[in-house]
Formats: structure tokens, sequence, C-alpha cells
RNA sequence: GGAUGGGUUCCCGAGCGGCCAAAGGGAGCAGACUGUAAAUCUGCCGUCACAGACUUCGAUGGUUCGAAUCCAUCCCCAUCCA
């Protein structure tokens, strides 16, 4: 009776394998998938981001992928959030399942849960309280806690992101950062426009690391740096594009500058990737409803018949 | 064989008689996260029965009320002379 559609969603952090998983679900479970991942998003970033070749696909549909332009930097949250509902709105349509897989937390939360992203950003403004941070930080946080207490008081003064974009909001829409968003916990919790089926792949910590390193060698193998620098000669830097500050590519740039070597770049493409890797294993943990597997104890098969059961409990409960 | 500089908590590295379980950094662990998110930020970090106690600063012995810090011997390491 219920019209909602079914929705599988695979996390995990990165190198714990989740394009493999994701690619076999889809290939037995007739679907399709979207990619929530902040790096893939970009075209031109290949490599670096471990984006799924066409090999890799192996003829499965995958929405998300390329979809953003490195000098676009108006690709946000917000529009991958519109743009992967959109996705996921069509795969359904098309009577196939829609397979959310990525290791970009905030990126998921917005698909499932109610996220307002109410106030675009302002680059001008927003370019001037970073400035008058930079100068008096300690101003701008009392300032903070005089128009958005509540925000004030769960920031912490040192983190100039959140301080400025609360800041920004203010100044904007006139209206505080906590009152035109629900607190996180409630952004947690899934909203009713999809029944998901959440799984989550993580391994022992020292593997995971492992792989990680492995995975950051074959990379360079693969010619990262030559595509990283490609970018580079384009004039497309890290301080100029967001996009290139991505881990792989931001390392590079002080090689490609010739003030660093490019076995320090690397060690810490491999250091960033594992302190990433933990953060993505910390915001997934959060979500009560995901099951865990690891994938080096259970075979793909299995887990897809259990992925299998569950969406299937899931719909005949409802 | 001689000279000099060193050996400090997982690593690097300060400390040079008490305020030292020992600065700082790194790693590691835990956490936060609403239009920059592969970003940005926070906490813990010798052990324990934890407002206290205990074991640490190459080893052993000594000086001292008191040492990682001073002395002696020994063991390693680095550089230089032979």
């Amino acid at each position: 009776m219920n019209e909602k559609p079914v929705v599988l969603c695979i996390v995990g952090p990165t190198a714990c394998g989740k394009t493999a998983l994701s690619v076999a679900a889809a290939l037995a479970l007739n679907g399709e998938i979207v990619s929530a991942d902040a790096v893939a998003a970009y075209r031109g970033l290949d490599i670096g981001s471990a984006k799924p070749n066409v090999s890799e696909r192996k003829g499965v549909p995958h929405h998300l992928i390329d979809c953003a332009e490195i000098t676009d930097d108006s690709f946000t949250v917000s529009t991958f959030r519109s743009l992967a509902r959109d996705a996921i709105e069509g795969i359904h349509s098309r009577g196939k399942l829609p397979i959310v897989v990525g290791g970009s937390g905030l990126y998921l939360d917005a698909i499932f849960a109610d996220m307002r992203f109410s106030a675009p950003s302002d680059t001008d403004v927003r370019a001037s309280i970073e400035n008058e941070y930079d100068t008096d930080r300690n101003a701008v946080f009392e300032a903070l806690k005089r128009s958005d207490p509540v925000t004030a008081a769960r920031l912490h003064p040192n983190d100039k992101r959140r301080v400025v974009r609360a800041m920004e909001v203010y100044r904007i829409t006139g209206k505080s950062f906590s009152e035109l968003n629900a607190s996180f916990e409630t952004a947690q919790q899934e909203d009713d426009t999809y029944r998901s089926v959440r799984i989550g792949l993580n391994m022992d910590r020292s593997l995971l690391y492992e792989r990680i390193n492995e995975r950051v060698e074959q990379m360079i193998a693969d010619g990262l740096v030559e595509e990283a620098f490609h970018l580079f000669d384009l004039g497309y830097t890290p301080d100029r594009y967001r996009a290139m500050q991505s881990i792989g590519y931001a390392e590079l740039i002080d090689v490609y500058r010739d003030t660093d070597t490019i076995e320090n770049a690397i060690e810490r493409i491999k250091l960033n990737t594992r302190h990433f890797a933990k953060r993505q294993i910390t915001w997934f943990k959060r979500n009560r409803s995901t099951i865990w597997f690891d994938p080096l104890r259970t075979p793909t098969e299995e887990i897809i018949s259990k992925i299998t059961e569950y969406i299937n409990g899931h719909t005949d409960n409802n």
C-alpha cells in the first residue's frame, strides 16, 4: 500500500569495499547506483577520488559522478541533495532499486534527513567575516553569542568554518542559525520520503589502515601525480578551487611547486586518508539503524542475501 | 686507542637540583558536524583502588632534605682525530 521508495544505502570509510559491494548488489537486485561522494562528483578528479572506472561499474548506471566542474564553486551539499533526490526518483520510477553509496556523511544525511540548508552563502559577506575572524576571532565569537547564543554555545571559538558560517547566516537573513535549522539530532532522523535499508561496512582498524596505505600506492602507480599536475597546469590549484583541496591533490601542490618531495607528499596523503577514514567511521557510527558488516569476514553473496532479507522484511512490515 | 656531542614517556624533541608524569609536535584513541564537509574543530593520551598513590627520563652506584637534571663507573650511538 505504501508507495515510499525503498532505498538501499551503503556507507563506510574509504577503502573498505563499498564500490565492489554496491556494484554486486546492483547486479543482484536490479539496481542503479547513486554516489554520495563529495569528490567523485567532480569531473577530472578520477584517480584521487577512487572513482569507479567503466569496467568496475560492470554496466551498472552510476549517478552523481562527474556531475560538477572543479571550477564550479556553486556545487554544494544543497545542490547535491536535490540532484540525488531526483536521481533516486528516476531510478524508482524505472522500477529499479536505488542504491545510495558513499562516504560523505553530510551528503548522505542531506539525502535522507530533513535538512533545510536555508541560507545560501554569500561570497562577499563570508569573506568579510573571515577577515574579521582572522583579525579578532574573539570579537566575532562574542558577536555570535549576542546574535545567536544557542549556536555559539555549541560551537568552539576555534571552529572557524562554523563560527563564520553562523555569523554569515545571521547577517544575510537577519535570523539566527539555530532558528533556521533543526538540531542535529533531528537531522539524524530520517524523514519519511524513503524507506531505507542502511548497510555499514567496516573492518579491523589496522587492517583498514593497511588497505588505505596500499591503495594510495596504487593510486600513485595509476598516475595520480600526473592527473594532479595536469589539473595544476590548467590553473586548478587548491588555493583557488576547493575541489582541489581534496586528499590526494592538496598534498601534491607542494611537490608541483617544488617545495616538498614526492615521498613526503605520499606519506601525507596516506596519513590524511587514515584520518579521514576515522572521521567517516565516527559519523556513520551515530546512525543507530545501520546494519554493519565486515567485508573481510562476510562474503559478498552473504551480505547481499542479508540485504535482500532486510529489504523484503522491511517492505512486508509496512 | 683519543676527542667531542649524545642517549628523555609509541616516535621526534624541550628540560639541565625542587613549581616534572616531565614543554611542544607527531602518531594513536574518542568525539563534534545543517549551503566550503576528503573541509573545519574539540577532548584524551605512564599505571592504578585516580582531589591520592605508584613506576618512569641508557645501566649501576653515589652526593643531596630532594636528581631527568650533579659525580663515578659501565653499556650503546654520532661525528672527528688516529
